[in-house]
DNA sequence: CAACGCGC
């Protein structure tokens, strides 16, 4: 065997795990760490038999791994070395070395915790941090540390961020070596990089083209960008143009060969992520890098992931740049500035932190432990997530209401799928749908076998966006591959679908063959997956829907769905805020739901006041969740009829709203005062605040019988105000607040308790004569303040001093107003006047 | 107008 730069360390790697239970590996694609530590690894004494797993994080490249070992020892995969991923187990009673694909792994330790017979766990690429990979790390500690003391953990990741990793077991040594992959020079291409992506991205495509040699490989977000960027660079038309081709996970398996395999030409190839690790091209010495990424963000508040745009990472970008070096010096075009190289976050976000956790939460359930927090992790997974993958867990009753996995919990942890797609299946086979349950979550899980954008064939307004996939499955299934399939239906999603469909088949024991399927019961299906997605029309003809957990989803232009009152909403993606996008739904008939979900269902009785009609309403709804499926009028109770007016009356205008009568006003008002001049007497709270806030004590009792506002503007309020007052604060209110006091004159005449200040009696100036003590109320403490008014009831002076009024200024005012008033009486002495209401020919008349 | 990957 030649020499590999991870050949200096593997003696460093033996010793150290004869000594700790765990080492980390760093090093950098190239270095040979993949073949060379496993087989170096199977030398060591102390693994006395005992076989060693080691974890890759694609199919790909385990089957790669395993038969390239293989080869080095001289057999054929299965005998020494083998591998076990999805649909495909190449192992015997020889083999030592085992490559397993994630799922794999999980199954295997929540299968055999003590992972009997295994020496040596390897994680290779650990630093791509996948969901999976995290939860195995997690297992494989706590069982290192409770159940298999010598078990031995490595850890091998390409970038420079080994060490808190190796702090997390237990500060393992960190052995790190050298790569083997060429100098790339790195090109900011800053000031041509302001327009629009697609756009900048074709510039940079010229000037690589004309400034280096070698393919090229162009990252771009997404496949959106790929086809403008494709037609931007496609129009030349000539035989010297380079080949372009798109590349991403959605393109038909041939056009993702033509872009992989070398080309006769010079070839420019456009890609998503998938070439940056999942997929190696051959031939590359340049890569133009735009900087940006598609990422899926799980958002817990609204149960969704979002797609977002963003900038990559600085270890993306790195290792975006490193494929332009695995044949050769390279060169790498980076369409930003080194000012925002600096500002790029180091690592990608980890999946555990931004992911929905339903099935981690399962996982974890299914392990035993109810606190994650009991397990070692590189980044906990965050509670807000966790807490709503258990809320979806107890209602797909996968856990109890502890928390604790149930019987079907432990079922459904059994299906490779999402648990509500586990929940679908185990629900469909118990009604003899099992087959059609099967298929329905295999084409949920696999690629979506209609290409978008749709050309013709199955499309149409319809009301299952499954059926019709379904049907075209099945027509896949007869005609094979070589049969007249419709345009925009992809053979190979169709074929992945199948296999997924078999393979769920066998786990749930479904036998015989696949009966047809009605769009009904696509929906009951689908509604058993997504029962928090069942939804209602807002109003007919809209695309706007309330779902069943309470939030708003509009159907996409993808669905073919027509005018549907109630539906499941089956995929879904967050919008930036307010409805959700609904990229497929399937109808769901009212009685499928009031039948299969009556469990769920609600009678609420809602009296309420309605302001519009300014009455109390009074109905049952049958709700579903935040779902309003029906309702009925009811004869509301004497006690929800007064609660509905009360609620009523602070949602209108309040008090305002209430018949304030000048009596009853005038007697809230005289309370107010005694209650501000005597404080030390316990009167009752009678301003408007204090009244506003308590009008269930005060003002129920006398609702009885009323509904509507008209009746409610009516009533007197003078009986409840009395009623706050006992029979003896009535009698002094009567007389410490008069509602009239008498004046010389003989009228009586009313006092004015409005403002917050002393009362105010407003009267005429001549029905005052003779009277030298201002009127004193509330026991003698409080003068009036007094308004002295002209005949014609126009204020002329303000006083609570009546006697100095008369003595220094009554003579000026009958100067300036005798004139003015001439037959009113004026006489130079008030003192022995005759108080008077009238003018002077009258009171000659009445006066006595 | 939908990144990518994985599963007894």
């Amino acid at each position: 065997m030649y020499r590999l730069p991870i050949d200096d360390i593997l003696p460093q790697l033996l010793s150290a795990l004869n000594d700790h239970s765990a080492v980390v590996v760093q090093a950098p694609p190239g270095a040979g760490k993949t073949t060379r530590v496993p087989l170096a690894l199977l030398k060591n004494p102390l693994l006395h038999n005992q076989t060693i797993l080691m974890l890759e994080p694609r199919r790909l490249a385990a089957t790669n791994a395993a038969r390239w070992m293989a080869s080095l020892v001289g057999e054929e995969v299965g005998k020494t070395v083998g591998y076990s991923i999805r649909f495909e187990r190449k192992v015997s009673a020889l083999t030592r070395i085992e490559v397993v694909t994630e799922g794999i792994l999980s199954r295997r330790l929540q299968s055999d915790p003590a992972l009997a017979g295994v020496g040596v766990v390897i994680f290779d690429e650990f630093h791509e941090r996948s969901l999976h990979s995290d939860l195995a790390l997690a297992l494989c500690r706590d069982a290192q540390q409770g159940l298999r003391e010598e078990l031995k953990i490595v850890i091998m990741s390409a970038t420079l961020d080994a060490a808190p990793v190796a702090a997390l077991l237990g500060n393992a040594p960190l052995l790190t070596s050298e790569g083997r992959t060429f100098p790339v020079d790195l090109r900011y291409l800053h000031r041509e990089a302001e327009g629009r992506l697609p756009e900048t991205v074709s510039a940079a495509v010229h000037r690589a083209l004309k400034e280096t040699e070698g393919d090229i490989l162009v990252f771009l977000p997404g496949a959106g960008d790929i086809r403008r960027c494709q037609q931007l660079l496609g129009n030349h038309g000539d035989g010297q143009s380079p080949l372009v081709c798109p590349l991403y996970g959605d393109l038909p398996f041939d056009a993702q060969e033509r872009a992989i395999m070398p080309a006769s030409r010079r070839k420019v190839v456009l890609a998503t992520n998938i070439a940056e690790t999942s997929l190696t091209i051959e031939g590359v010495r340049v890569v133009i890098d735009s900087g940006f990424c598609r990422r899926l963000r799980f958002d817990p508040s609204s149960g969704l992931n979002r797609l977002v745009t963003a900038r990559v990472s600085a270890a993306s970008a790195a290792q975006r740049a490193g494929r332009a070096g695995r044949l050769g010096p390279g060169i790498c075009y980076r369409l930003w500035s080194e000012h925002i190289q600096s500002t790029l976050i180091p690592f990608e976000t980890p999946e555990i932190c931004a992911s929905d956790l339903t099935w981690l939460a399962l996982e974890l359930a299914l392990w035993g432990v109810a606190d994650a927090a009991s397990l070692a992790w590189l980044d906990a997974p965050p509670a807000a997530a966790l807490a709503e993958g258990r809320t979806l867990l107890k209602r797909l009753g996968a856990l109890d209401r502890h928390g604790v996995i149930s019987e079907a919990g432990r079922r459904m942890a059994g299906f490779p799928v999402h648990p509500r797609l586990a929940h679908l299946l185990v629900e469909g086979e118990k009604r003899g749908y099992g087959a059609a349950a099967c298929d329905i979550a295999a084409l949920l899980t696999e690629r979506d076998i209609f290409r978008y954008p749709f050309s013709t064939g199955y499309r149409g307004v319809s009301d299952s966006d499954m059926l019709d996939r379904l049907e075209a499955l099945d027509e896949w299934r007869k005609r094979g591959d070589n049969g007249a399939i419709p345009d925009g239906v992809d053979m190979n999603a169709c074929r992945a679908a199948d296999r997924v469909s078999r393979q769920l088949r066998n786990i749930l024991g479904v036998k015989g063959t696949i009966q047809p399927c009605s769009a009904e019961t696509a929906g009951l299906l689908l509604a058993w997956a997504y029962p928090d997605r069942i939804a209602r029309q807002r109003e007919p003809g809209s695309a706007r829907y309330l779902l069943a957990n309470g939030r708003g989803g509009k159907l996409s232009e993808r669905s073919a769905l027509g005018d549907t009152p109630f539906i499941v909403a089956v995929t879904m993606e967050g919008g930036e805020r307010g409805d959700g996008v609904i990229h497929l739904a399937n109808a769901l008939g009212i009685d499928i739901i009031r039948k299969e979900f009556a469990g769920d269902i609600a009678w609420q009785r809602l009296v309420d006041w309605d302001g519009q009609q300014g009455r109390v309403v009074a109905r049952e709804e049958e709700r579903l969740g935040a779902l309003v499926l029906g309702s009925r009028q009811i004869t509301p109770s004497t006690d929800e009829m007064v609660s509905a007016l009360l609620s009523g009356i602070g949602e209108e205008q309040g008090l305002a709203l209430l018949n304030w009568t000048r009596e009853a006003e005038q007697f809230r008002s005289r309370v107010c005062f005694i209650a501000r001049t005597f404080p030390e007497d316990g009167w009752p709270d009678l301003t408007p605040e204090h009244l506003g806030g308590t009008l269930a004590e005060w003002l129920a009792p006398y609702l009885t019988g009323i509904k509507t506002l008209a009746q409610l503007s009516n009533l007197d309020l003078l009986p409840p105000l009395k009623g706050m007052l006992s029979w003896e604060q009535q009698r002094s209110l009567d007389t410490q607040a008069p509602t009239h006091v008498v004046v010389p004159s003989g009228s009586r005449i009313s006092i004015d308790y409005d403002k917050d200040g002393p009362p105010v009696l407003a009267v005429k100036l001549q029905e005052m004569f003779g009277l030298a003590d201002t009127p004193k109320i509330a026991r003698g403490r409080v003068p009036v303040v007094l308004h002295l008014l002209s005949p014609a009831r126009r204020p002329i002076q303000v006083t609570q001093d009546l006697k100095s009024f008369w003595n220094s200024i009554y003579p000026e005012v009958k100067k300036e107003l005798k004139g003015r008033y001439p037959k009113h009486p004026w006489p130079d002495d008030p003192w022995n006047a005759v108080p008077t209401r009238h003018t002077k020919k009258r009171s000659v008349v009445g006066g006595r």
